[in-house]
Parts: structure tokens; sequence; C-alpha cells
DNA sequence: CAGTCCCTTATTTCTGAGTAATATAAGACG
DNA sequence: CGTCTTATATTACTCAGAAATAAGGGACTG
């Protein structure tokens, strides 16, 4: 589901975009012009032009004639983006990256939940009952929970009705990606939050705005909480390469 | 500023984008196919090709072999990009869109007050300051009174110090835009905000958390009362062509 | 000596035509 | 009736070259 059949510019942008969020090719920089890229690469200059178009559509570089295509400053990056945000968190993100997602997630989540409170449909609280039901008898062990998870949320977000705040989901799933990333090597360390989750639904279902907004934000703390442990058990290891 | 040189796959991009986001072109839709579309806009085929993949880097459209390029669900695209902001607000958005976006605002302007109040540098109290000089003399009725009302917002951003929220700068200065679009009918109807903008900076630069939050909802719920207002004023009209 | 203009040139931008891959849909076969 | 094959529309990619653009240097001018 995650990784799509990629074309040779998709590919490409990929590669390119992974150096560029990760810090090996630094704002500033000169990428090689396009004959040699292409040429080192064995696509043709078509294909390797689609793929900066790609880069560039993102933010990510600039391109102009005679002075060639540069990796931008960080501000005009497109953060947002959900490919960008793949590509910080297919390696492993620098930890003021993740804790600046969190940080995002402590400010727009909890009003979120408060909205969703408001809006809901009876169809989004039902699917929102049944997701905690699989998740419950599943656990975050197992994949079918952690899917289970996601579902929660994007139904919660889906209720707020709000499709920026909505369009913002993909963000916050990155960082299910990203702990489901690490979670194999932290078994038994996360805290149960099926309570908190439980305590979002019922608030949610009972259209207690102010009570989900709550329990959202306690939901959130305890996410972070975990994420500094782990941070903090896997932070000791040499840097790659 | 606004109005960067474009070649052509930017403008076909942008030709395709608006016709898009303005619901002319509704999801499902399948485009032309690349023989014909890029003859009847006499370039040539890679030309549009590019401007096809900067829509799918964004999630506008998604395209395979045989059964064409399709106009994606809404759910899919990349909403907060900047370059799609631009395109709905260069026609006159939906006011459902306009209120989305308000709520946005005022989900995550407040907490950015916070943060920026706590971890503000000298420097950039002082540049928030300045633009408040300008702002005061100039007022919004001049662009670069509305220019120092844009930077004074933007350095409250920088000044939160997380590249994510930053990065949200772009749609914030989205409604910006869209407010100097409409400013010019509205002579005069437009309330003062100067008395909040003054508020939200003496707490920031008092490094009063509390304080900032406070003053900036009171800032957005005043530009949202302006902007029902204009949107009441402006409504009766006919819908162009 | 400083500044402006022009010309060279590196690089992207766009063109045009053709081949390959792919997925849909229709048809053939068991 | 279902599965496999085949036809075909469409995008995906290749290749080669001409045009446009802007950076940088050099000549001319004040």
């Amino acid at each position: 589901m995650i990784a799509k059949k990629q074309r040779i510019p998709g590919k490409i942008a990929e590669e390119i975009g992974i150096q560029i969020v990760s810090g090996k090719l630094k704002p500033g920089t000169t990428l090689a012009d396009e004959i040699s890229a292409s040429g080192k690469r064995k696509v043709s200059r078509s294909a390797y032009r689609e793929a900066i178009r790609i880069l560039v559509a993102k933010g990510l570089v600039a391109s102009r004639p005679k002075s060639g295509t540069r990796v931008s400053q960080m501000a005009e990056w497109h953060l947002m983006d959900p490919d960008i945000l793949f590509w910080m968190f297919a390696q492993e993100p620098p930890l003021e990256l993740l804790i600046a997602l969190f940080e995002l997630r402590r400010v727009i989540e909890p009003p979120i939940a408060a909205l969703a409170a408001e809006r809901r449909t009876l169809k989004q609280a039902n699917e929102m009952g049944q997701s905690l039901e699989i998740m419950a008898r599943e656990t975050l062990r197992t994949a079918e929970g952690r899917a289970a998870d996601e579902a929660f949320h994007a139904k919660l977000i889906e209720a707020c009705g709000n499709p920026f705040l909505t369009s913002l989901s993909g963000s916050i799933s990155a960082t299910v990606i990203w702990s489901t990333i690490f979670k194999h090597r932290t078994e038994g360390l996360k805290r149960d939050s099926m309570p908190e989750h439980l305590r979002v639904y019922e608030a949610v279902a009972a259209r207690d705005a102010a009570g989900a907004r709550a329990a959202m934000e306690e939901l959130i703390d305890l996410a972070l909480a975990d994420t500094a442990d782990i941070v903090a058990t896997v932070k000791p290891r040499r840097k790659k390469r």
C-alpha cells in the first residue's frame, strides 16, 4: 500500500528527494546538468526532466537556464507534502523533526477531535467504534491492529468536516508509519493507549467537544512520552555508513 | 512577486489545475489524451507531459496507460500545497472553502503565537515590532501596509521554531492574498485590527504564551467577522460569464 | 577607474517523431 | 460460465536536435 509502482521519473525523484530531505544534498547545491545526470542513470533526458519537475513542484529544487538546478532553502520546501514526509521518514529522521511533527499533532489534533465531536455523522461514529473494537482485539502488535489505529484516526479527521485539516491526515499517518518502523525494536515498551482512545471515542459519540479535545490531548501526550522513550532507547546507535 | 515567470508546462498545469480546484473539471473526469491535448494547445507532447507530471505531484490527477489521465478525488489532493491554494483563490473561492481556511487559521495560529512567545529571539521580536510600526503608519489601505501585515505574521510563524508550522505560512498568506483581492471592493468596511496586532506583539515580546494565544484568538475572530461581512456584501453578485 | 552594454556560452527549455510498456476490454477456448 | 489469450488505446520512455534564457566576461564609454 505504501510502495506504489514507481515509474522511472518517480524513482529518480524519490532518490534525489531523499538525499535532499536527509541533508545529504544541502540547499544551494547545484545538481549535475541534465545530460550527464540522465546519462549516468542510463535514462533519457525527458524522463530525468520529469523527475526534476516533480521535485520543482514540491519546492525542493529550482532550475534556471545557464545556472542549473539548485536545491532550495528548507523554507521553500512544501513540508506538508505527503511524499516529502514519506521521504523524511524513510530514513531515520532527525530527532528534532520528529519532535516538531509531534508538536504539530499536539496543535491540530485536539481541535480536530473537538470539531469532530460536533459534526460527526452517526455512520462515522459507528465506523470509529468498529476500528476501536479491532484495535482492542488485535493490539498494536499485529499489522491489522495498527491498521485499525490508523483507520480510527483517519475517520476522526474525516469527521471534522474541514478539507484542509483532513489533508493533514497524511502527515499524521506518516508518524504512524514511523512508529511501525521502530516498533519491532521496542516491543513491550509501548504504553497501552487503549483507554485514551476509548475516551476520545466516547466523547465524540456523546458530541462532547471539550471532552474530546481533552482526551485527545492526553492521547498525544502519551504517544509523545512513548516516542521519547523509544528515542532514548534507539539513540545510542552509531550513525550509519 | 506572486505571478512568477511561468514556462509552458507551468502555465498548462495552472490552467488545468484551476479548472480542477474550481470544480469545472470534476473528479473522475478523464482528460483528453496526450496527443490531442498537446496538439490542441500547439505544444510538444513532452511539454504537456511535464505539465501533467506537476499535477500528479500535487495529487490532482492520476494517469495510467490505456485508461488515461483522470482527475482524482478531493481527498487525494495535496490541499496545503501553495500552488493549489493559490489556484483556489485565483477565482472567487467557494464560501465553504473560505470558512474552512479560517477554521484552520483559528486552530493553528493561536498555538503558534503561544510557541512564538516562548521561543522568539530578540531579533525576531524587534522585526515584528518594526512591521507593526509600518502597519500603523500606512494602514491596510496601502500596499506597503498590507505587506507589513504579511511580514508580521510571517515573522511570528518563523519565531515558533517549528518547520511544519512554518510551512503552513503559505496557506495563511494565501488568505491574505484573497483579502487583498476583495479589499478594493470593500474599502472602509474593514474593522481596525491594529489594537489586537499590538496585543499579540506585546505578549510575544513579554514571553507571555497564554496572553499571545488569547490575543491571536481575538485577532482571528475579528478577521473572520470581517470576512463574513465582506462575503455578505459580495455574495449578491451575478456569477461571472 | 566605474559603470553600462553587448556578446559568448552553459544550461535549461521545448520540439518532433518514434518505440516500448501497460492495462483494459473483447474474444476464444475449455 | 469462467479463464485465458489477444487486440488496442493510452501512457511511458527514448533519442536527437533546435530555441530560449540568463550568467559572466569583455569591450566600450563616461
